[in-house]
DNA sequence: ACCTATTTTTAGTTTTGTCTAAATTTAATT
DNA sequence: AATTAAATTTAGACAAAACTAAAAATAGGT
């Protein structure tokens, strides 16, 4: 496997897609900041190689195989990211670039070690699921800040962007995952929120509230 | 700076070599797995950049930029070494690999918090100097067990061959770094060594003792 | 059913790093 | 000094992964 077809593969697998459903040329032509006549190309190889099934204009879907591999890849990936936060004081916005490197460290043993040392954690710093050796992961029951009814009370447990500019304006509003968020009002005119959290109230847009996950209270 | 110009940078500067007794193609070419001709084309991009000085037939040599980088490929190198043996359990023998991949990993900070997370050691698991990060290394005062005389006591600092298979043998054997040995006798026929370590006496071979640094006793 | 806009594929190039085979230079020996 | 052997470089080719431009297929709208 290379490093290049490795980053297909998890593209693939984060475009979600089936069998039935695959996923096109331009979808993955744009996430892997590529042309499409590039994904062409790999997608040639990859079904080549057992691990999507292709048909010309048709698109692209993994086979259990190909599904595999990219899982064995995001769990490198957020394990690392793991890593980076707790062991070497990373902050959550600088974990994704290294992440994207270290991933793709061939070595077996060196990750099951990491995941060791980190007592096996089921999520990432972002509040992404950590596949296990055997390709399985938590599926949290979560749905999205701006979904809640006025009123609602959850814990905040994951974002939906996770780019850095998104991630520093929640460090700067000290938002962060893990605390507990009520909606006290949603402003009628721009879908704004008033909520409360850890003791203090703030005000933000929708656009916000609706790249922030949040855990329902029974 | 690719990962194929790293290599090649890192086993000119273990080569040796100087402006005057510049390393040869061949060396090179054996060091790389691969053939001379691959190693000319190498030696001009990597002059075109800077990093050697090459004048053709007569070999390369590392310029100060050259040796700058270098170093910080070996620093990378032995960091990580030390980081798998003492966080991960990694034995020494496992680590030359997974170490050549991490070493290309690119993160000032990453390399500079897993320096700071391991206590800053000088030396890494095989007894070899960490650069620092200015490039500035220890020069430990050791030499080669098969050159001691009869009597002669010291420590066992470092290894010459780091291959798997002789750090198993020395696994083996029970031979590490920071033992104290003493040589007992030595063998007109064939240089064999008798030696005294941690309170056991054991006989080794004179390849054993030539690849084995001890730091003498004053 | 036909035309058109969009998507996707093909064909031909480029770059990086490698190779083989042939040519050239250097070094060693007579 | 001439010959020969060894080391080194050149020339031409290839595979991987990308690109551009042109051709082909699909999907939508009439
Ligand atoms: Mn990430
Ligand atoms: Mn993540
Ligand atoms: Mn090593
Ligand atoms: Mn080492």
């Amino acid at each position: 496997m290379t490093r290049s077809e490795e980053n297909y593969l998890k593209i693939i697998f984060h475009l979600g897609g089936s069998d039935s459903t695959p996923i096109t040329t331009n979808a993955i032509a744009e996430q892997m900041e590529t042309k499409p006549s590039s994904v062409t190309d790999m997608a040639k190889k990859l079904a080549e190689k057992g691990l999507v099934n292709y048909k010309k204009y048709q698109g692209v879907s993994l086979t259990d195989q190909g599904t595999k591999t990219a899982l064995s890849i995001i769990r490198k990936h957020r394990l690392w990211e793991v890593f980076l936060v707790k062991k070497l004081d990373f902050s959550w916005d600088e974990v994704h670039e290294v992440a994207e490197q270290l991933e793709h460290i061939k070595s077996e043993k060196l990750i099951d070690k990491i995941d060791e040392l980190l007592e096996f954690p089921k999520f990432d710093p972002h509040g992404d699921p950590i596949p296990s050796k055997d390709g399985k992961f938590m599926v949290r029951d979560k749905q999205l800040l701006s979904e809640m009814p006025i009123g609602g009370k959850g814990v905040c447990v994951g974002v939906k962007d996770s780019s850095a500019p998104f991630l520093k304006f929640l460090d700067k509003n000290k938002i962060a995952l893990g605390h507990t968020i009520q909606v006290l009002e949603i402003e009628d005119f721009d879908q704004s929120l008033h909520i409360a959290m850890e003791g203090r109230e703030l005000h933000i847009s929708h656009q916000i509230a609706s790249n922030l996950y949040v855990k329902k209270n029974e």
